[in-house]
DNA sequence: CTGTTAGCGCGTTCAG
DNA sequence: CTGAACGCGCTAACAG
């Protein structure tokens, strides 16, 4: 294995300087630094982030945290396009990413996670959707011992940056599309599990349509279950005019519940998961850009790594019509 | 942060006799291993893997390489079922992961990967479903710098094993078993990539039911994908009695097509995917316990790792007939 | 602008 | 059976 010290002696200087030219520090002259590339070049010296981060306690690593204790579908899509996005933009970023499941975790105290973080030499991390009664994850942030941001939640502190898509506007913005194209007054509103920061925020957007468009609107939790859903729609849906959900899979749930009523009544979803594709033709729903947010998560990190404060960052997203077309890739 | 020194300091003992004791030396008297535990306790001291890795290269940290750079639905179901297996029986076994995506090395060479791994300390890696296309990869396991278990392919040498299902015999039992309930001589055999292990024990297995039951089988390739099963099945699939698929996705995307031919013919898939709960009841296919089949692997890492030598290991499927209720979770 | 010197936290001889 | 001393590969002051 080469090391440092090999490329020092091949460029004939100090190790020190090596690692200064290699992080980009100021006042190296232009030949040392061509002379030490060079060195680089020909031992196709690739520095050890290990060391490096056992090193120096400030460059630090990132985690990504990801919850895929949830078995649905869904879930996993959009961990993994939350993964990509990230790793991608860490690598741009020239961080050091690892990934950390929370399912390894389900026992532990904060305390625990904490320390393993520490001993990982982790001083970043990027948290995916922390529920508003995970208290583990919740004190952990709150701890404030390692910079971090967090997607789809509110948590913005002096070390603690959130990212997140206008859930509320975004809810709004789907219902109101479907009620226009089939109108309809009484709404059943399928949401989702009652302590969310994104569940509440898509119910005040629909509340929000709600009173713009004077509809009766009845609001049940799904918990984001798809059959949770489809029995709610059983119970529920023979009244309703329209059925808006919460999430896509739910949205499946509800038009499965419809198809064995033998009704054909509007569902529109959220999310935008490919899923949707196969079985949610002809629905609307709000496509989010999971790998764009997880990579703008992943820019805001490194703000915060730098010493910036903490602040709540928004990103787009994008209303749309399923149609068959787009499953076939 | 509380380091080895601490409890050294704590225990009232050396630092060198805290390490034995972490890691399980002889010649430790049962006195002072359980001072160095109790102040272990006391101190909620976890090791710091980083610098373990740094200081010896023995123990060596461990490294999932995933590919989920094919963006269907089933790759990404699989590749979290991977993970999850991998890493819960790593932790069982006290040894540190880290997960890698291939897509982030795209564009590099095997040296680039290699030494890439090496900066990170690795000394043992799982890769999954490897194609004999993929030459970088071929070359990382050839080159035989680290220990390897391979999932779903077929490498085993001194310092790799590979891992899986035989995929020949499930293919025949599968195929056999719909065959039995609905009889048929004109088979068409929707068959993935042409160069890939699992493809190609697939097919032999196919072959073999074949000639026993004196069939009439055509081949073709689909690649993996849903789209262009479905395709070959509008084109070839009116003058087959029934379709066999090496995929469930491409069994989806078959049955699909029958749909809008107006026919129903049996299909039948393989792997298991949730996808064919919501679309694929009545369907026979192959479940494949992806989270033990990687659970084997890390296990399987671990002996080779401890020296042993490399080999072959095969794990266990079912045989199953998909019903609607198995999607309600 | 460059080289010297300390460690980061831990594993590992090798004397005692 | 225990502990002092060294080094893994690298970064970070501090001298020069």
């Amino acid at each position: 294995m080469v090391s440092i010290k090999d490329v020092a002696k091949h460029a004939g200087v100090a190790i020190s300087t090596v690692s200064k030219v290699l992080n980009n520090y100021p006042n190296i002259s232009e030949a040392t630094r061509k002379k030490v590339n060079q060195a680089v070049e020909e031992l196709n010296f690739v520095p050890n982030s290990v060391a490096a981060a056992l090193s120096s306690k400030r460059a630090g690593r990132v985690a990504l945290m990801i919850d895929l204790n949830v078995k649905t579908q869904a879930i996993d899509e959009m961990a993994m396009r939350y993964i990509s996005g990230a790793i991608t933009k860490a690598m741009e970023l020239n961080l050091d990413v690892t990934t950390i499941f929370v399912f390894m975790f389900q026992d532990k105290t904060a305390d625990e996670l904490i320390r393993y973080l520490q001993s990982q030499s982790i001083t970043g991390i990027i948290i995916y959707g922390v529920a508003e009664d995970d208290l583990v994850l919740q004190e952990l942030i709150l701890r404030e011992k390692f910079k971090c941001v967090v997607v789809d939640a509110d948590h913005s502190g002096s070390s603690t940056s959130s990212i997140t898509i206008d859930q509320q506007q975004a809810q709004y913005e789907v219902a109101k599309k479907m009620l226009e194209e089939s109108p309809g007054k009484k709404i059943l509103y399928i949401s989702g599990d009652e302590h969310s920061y994104v569940t509440e925020s898509r119910l005040k957007g629909m509340e929000r349509l709600a009173r713009e468009m004077q509809l009766k609107l009845t609001v049940e939790y799904a918990n984001f279950s798809e059959s949770r859903a489809r029995e709610i729609t059983l119970q529920k849906g023979a009244g309703a005019d329209a059925i808006v959900c919460a999430s896509d899979l739910m949205a499946i749930g509800a038009r499965n519940a419809l198809k064995e009523m033998g009704k054909n009544k509007p569902v529109c979803g959220f999310d935008g998961i490919s899923l949707m594709a196969y079985v949610g033709q002809g629905m609307y729903t709000i496509r989010q850009n999971f790998s764009e947010i997880s990579a703008c998560a992943m820019e805001e990190l490194q703000r915060l790594m730098n010493g910036m404060e903490g602040r709540t960052v928004e990103v787009g997203y994008t209303l749309e019509k399923l149609s068959y077309t787009t499953s076939i890739c």
